[in-house]
DNA sequence: CTGTTAGCGCATTCAT
DNA sequence: ATGAATGCGCTAACAG
C-alpha cells in the first residue's frame, strides 16, 4: 500500500487581517447589554407595561402598538428571555443533552434527533460531552441543574447513576438514553441490544457456522453486556455454547480491533465468523480477514458506508439513532407536561427496534 | 447482491412500566422551584447575603459559614446562576453553535471541538441544527440572541449573511466557520478549500491523468465553489484547461453521486479519473466505478473509513474538523474578553489546513 | 464580619 | 386601554 502525506498549504495558522481598519468594539462589546423595555417605553412614550403587552400581543390599541413596534425596530429592541423566565417562574426553556462521545456518529444523530423534537416545542438543546468521564457527567449535570434547564436526556458513563436522580438534582428531570437506570428510576429509551445481536448471530448459525468469534468493548459498558448476551442466547437456542477462547473484550478503536482480530483469526482453530458489538470492531476485523485472505464472515452492530460492497458476507444490525434521541425528547417532554392533576405516573422505558441486513460479497 | 431485512423484535413502541408503582410527580414536578437562598438564610439563621458571600467563598466567619452549608447540603440547595447572571448583568453564560447538518461528521466534529474549548472557560454550548434553511437560521440567531448567548458560532447556510451581523443581533459577537463573511464583517474559521482541491487535482495530474472528471455539490455552496476553483487552478499550473462535460454538479449524497458518475464515465471519452467535493460524493463514485470495472482514478475532499482498502487508487483530502470548532471557540473566546482598553481590533480569519492522503488499490 | 437597601429586566396584580 | 407598585433570585454598594 502506497501512502504518502503533503502539507498542501503554508498557512497554519496565520491570522490573516481584513483590509478595512475600522475598531471593532463599538456597542457589540462584552458588557453591553442592548436597550431594555423601558428604553423602548421611554421612545414610544408610554409605559413599560404597554410595551411588555405589545410584545405579548394582548389588548392594545391599534395607535400605540404601532408606536411602541416603530420604537422596537428602531432601538433594535430584543426582550430578554432570560429575565422574561425568571419572572415567569419558568426554567430556562432548555433541555439539557449529555452524552459520552460525540465524534460517534450514534450519539450526533441521537443528538440531532433530539434537537429536532426540543425546537418543534420552542426548546434548545444545551450539550455536554463526557468522554465516558464520571467526574466531568457529574460536573456537567450539576451545572446544568444550576442553570435551569427544564430538563436532560443522558447517556450515562457509569454504573452507578445516584447522582442523576432528580431529586439530586433539585427535581430536574431525567431521560436515560442507550442504557438503564441503576440504583435509580428514570424514564429511558434503550436500543435492542440484546434481540439485535441474538439475530444477527442467529443469521450465522442459519448460515451453517458453527465456529463463531465475539469481539466486544469493554465488559462493563451495557451495550456490550447486553450484545454479548444476544450473541449467547442464540448460540443457546441452537443448542450451542460459545467458546470462551474465541472472544476477545476491550479493543475499542479500529486498530486495536484489528489487532485483536488478527490474533483470534491467526491460529489453527480459527473461527470461520465473527461478531463484533459496533461497527468500528466490525471495521477492524474486516482488515483483519483481508489481511489474512481468511475469507472470515462478519457481523456486527450498527451499519456503515460500503458495507455491501467488501468481499466477505457480512451482516449488519442496524437501527435508528435519530429515534433514539427523538423518543427521549417526547419522554422528557411528556415528564415536563405532568401536572398535579394529569401525572404520568412511574418511570416509563421504550425499545428501540433493530433491523438485520445482510451483504453478500460483492463481487468486484 | 444479496440482502434481507429483518425485524428482531416486535416492541416497536411497546411501553413497558416499571414494577415500582410509586407516583413519579414529588418535588420533581415542572413548576417546583427548589429552594432560593432566603431559605437557605433562613434555615442558618443569617442573611440571604450571608448565604450569598459563603457561596462565593467571601469572607464569612468558620462558624457561620459551616451553619451556611449545612442549610445548604440538608435543603439540596443550588444557586440559581440565571438569576445570578441576570443579576450581574452577563449574558448567559453559553455560546450558541448553530451547524447546517449535525448527521455530518465535519459538524459534529466541529461542535465536539467548540464544545471542548467552552467547556474549558465554563461556558455550555446551545445547539442548532439548520437543515441549510435559512429561515431556520434566521429564528435560531434571533433566538438566541434574545437567551443572550455571550456569543455565536454559525456555520452559515446563506450567501447574504447581514442577518448575522452583531449589531443585527443585539451586539452579540458571531464567529463564521466553514464559509466566509459575505455582506458582512466577522471573525471566521476556514477549511483550506482551495488549497486542498488543487493539491489533490495536482496529485491527479502528477500521475500522468489528462483526462479528470468534477463531481460537486451544489455550486451556490461556498467550499463547493472554492474546491472547484483548486480543481481547475491546478490544471492551469499544469497548462491544462478542465473539460466542461466532465464537470458533474448537484448531487448531494452517496446515490446521486453514484448516479452522476455513472452517467459521467460511462461514456466513449469517459475520463480516467475523477475528483468529488466531499465524502459521500467520494464514495458515490467509488460504486460507479466498482460497478462499470472502469479502474477510474479517485480524489475526493474528507478522508473515510476503508479508503485505503479500495480496489482503485484514491487519494483523499483530510483535515482536522474538531480543530475548525476550536479555533471558532477560541476566536469567540478573545472578542468576547475584549475590553475598551485591550480592543481584539477589527476581524481575523484563519485557515485550516489540509493534508493529501494518497491510498493506492490495496490489494486483497 | 454581617445586614439593609436597591435593582438586573420583565410580568403579575391591582388600580384607573 | 394603560399605568403603578411589587417581586422572581440574586448580589453590588453601602451601612453598622
Amino acid at each position: 500500500m502506497e501512502m504518502n502525506v503533503h502539507e498542501t498549504s503554508m498557512q497554519e495558522a496565520k491570522t490573516v487581517v481584513s483590509p478595512s481598519g475600522q475598531q471593532h468594539a463599538g456597542p457589540s462589546g462584552p458588557g453591553f447589554a442592548g436597550p431594555t423595555m423601558r428604553d423602548v417605553a421611554a421612545r414610544a412614550g408610554v409605559s413599560a407595561m404597554t410595551v411588555s403587552r405589545v410584545l405579548k400581543e394582548q389588548n392594545v390599541s391599534a395607535a400605540t402598538r404601532e408606536r411602541v413596534l416603530a420604537a422596537v425596530r428602531e432601538l433594535g429592541y430584543r426582550r430578554n428571555e432570560v429575565a422574561r423566565n425568571l419572572r415567569l417562574g419558568r426554567p430556562s426553556g432548555t433541555i439539557g443533552l449529555v452524552v459520552t462521545n460525540l465524534a460517534n456518529p450514534f450519539y450526533s444523530r441521537l443528538a440531532l434527533g433530539a434537537e429536532q423534537i426540543a425546537d418543534e416545542h420552542g426548546l434548545r438543546v444545551v450539550l455536554g460531552n463526557t468522554g465516558e468521564d464520571v467526574q466531568r457527567e457529574r460536573a456537567l449535570v450539576d451545572d446544568l441543574a444550576a442553570r435551569r434547564v427544564d430538563g436532560m436526556i443522558v447517556v450515562p458513563a457509569t454504573a452507578d447513576h445516584r447522582h442523576l436522580d432528580p431529586a439530586a438534582l433539585g427535581g430536574t428531570p431525567v431521560v436515560l438514553a442507550a442504557r438503564p437506570p441503576s440504583r435509580i428510576e428514570a424514564d429511558t429509551v434503550l436500543v435492542d441490544d440484546f434481540g439485535g445481536a441474538g439475530a444477527a448471530t442467529a443469521r450465522l448459525l442459519a448460515e451453517g457456522h458453527r465456529a463463531i468469534g465475539f469481539l466486544g468493548n469493554r465488559p462493563t459498558v451495557f451495550t456490550g453486556a447486553e450484545r454479548y448476551r444476544g450473541f449467547w442466547a442464540a448460540h443457546e437456542e441452537a443448542g450451542l455454547t460459545p467458546r470462551e477462547e474465541w472472544v476477545r473484550r476491550g479493543p475499542h478503536d479500529i486498530a486495536s480491533a484489528e489487532a485483536a482480530a488478527l490474533d483470534l483469526l491467526d491460529r489453527a482453530d480459527a473461527p470461520t465468523a465473527l461478531f463484533c458489538t459496533n461497527n468500528r470492531l466490525t471495521l477492524g476485523a474486516y482488515r483483519a480477514v483481508r489481511r489474512l485472505h481468511s475469507g472470515t464472515a462478519l457481523a456486527g452492530f450498527d451499519d456503515f458506508d460500503l458495507a455491501d460492497l467488501l468481499d466477505v458476507p457480512v451482516t449488519v444490525v442496524s437501527y435508528d439513532a435519530d429515534e433514539v434521541g427523538r423518543r427521549a425528547a417526547r419522554l422528557l417532554l411528556e415528564r415536563l407536561a405532568q401536572t398535579p392533576e394529569a401525572p404520568v405516573g412511574p418511570p416509563r422505558s421504550t425499545v428501540v427496534p433493530t433491523t438485520i441486513v445482510r451483504y453478500g460479497a460483492g463481487g468486484a
